[in-house]
DNA sequence: TATTTTCCCATAATTTACCATAAAATCCCA
DNA sequence: TGGGATTTTATGGTAAATTATGGGAAAATA
């Protein structure tokens, strides 16, 4: 499976247009089994849940892994319910235009509080898009978390099944 | 897993471009499962870690393994967040190019303070990219620290599950 | 028809690809 | 084993391609 990797920042114009990064989009293509020369790559973006203060970009391969197991939850459940209310309902299909771009409608900038700017960053098999400020602000806070660990915490520790 | 072996020193030009050493060419080649014939072999360089003045290079196979290890860990826990962040946000994949050079983006280059030169070293199945000053002041405290250690102190009893 | 959205064109800056050379390391064979 | 011949490395420079971004025309929508 290709992953995002990298993270970037770039302006959004008046029209809500923002440069997806150029790697970002390779990814994209890469994972829209649909896409074929001519087509514009195709995606998801989910931005319901409003504990989370970025839009969660998914490639085409990725949302139908979750629509998949979403399907095999029983009807009806709360679980099934949510779910379909925040990656059915409360997400936008867009797609990467000719020359690299998406737009971004004015509901999915005000839920983020973005304009101007959009910082861009990977997360696994999907990407996400930040309020610049929010972002240094969120970041900051893990830093000081690693920074209050011993001098020779190791990240990687957290593999091993660590406490959490 | 093929290893890496040994340390120099390289200038970086106007560009970023950087020579790597050619004996760590071999083993990010070999270590890249999609290489063949004419494709550049692929590595993925980590800088998030704030407290370490290095950039940490990975083969694919090594940031790979990584990755399956983060896939497993809890969707939302901290440590997983915190590893998407540091192997996935903050790093960059490159390549090696044709004359054995890779690019440090001026952002990268900023995060450790190198300009003019860089120095190379390996760690196992990663490899180090440090400003030389800098390695040169961890270097010495190493060495400090050993010379403080009685005459007949060796490394190697680190190896029988020492004191630590 | 007014407004919004999409498409098409333009361009500067950045990045990548390509070519070139000198120094160093390795080969090879008498 | 000496030493020229060949290959590999390290490094620099330029051309070409890609990326980020802006603006206006055309199309769709309300």
């Amino acid at each position: 499976m290709r992953r995002f990797r990298g993270e970037s920042l770039h302006k959004i114009d008046a029209k809500g247009r923002v440069s997806i990064p150029a790697l970002f989009r390779r990814v994209i293509q890469a994972c829209d089994p649909n896409w074929q020369e001519g087509l514009p790559p195709e995606l998801v973006i989910v931005y319901g849940d409003a504990r989370r203060p970025f839009l969660e970009c998914y490639t085409v391969e990725a949302i139908e892994e979750v629509d998949r197991k979403i399907d095999q939850l029983p009807r009806g459940s709360v679980g099934r319910k949510t779910l379909e209310r925040l990656f059915h309902g409360q997400s936008h299909p867009t797609s990467v235009d000719e020359t690299g771009r998406l737009v971004l409608p004015a509901k999915l900038r005000q839920k983020i509080a973005v304009e101007g700017e959009a910082y861009f960053i990977a997360a696994g098999d999907t990407f996400q898009i930040w309020n610049p400020d929010s972002y240094s602000e969120d970041q900051a806070k893990t830093e000081a978390w690693l920074s209050d660990q011993p001098d020779d915490f190791d990240p990687l520790s957290f593999l091993d099944g660590g406490q959490e």
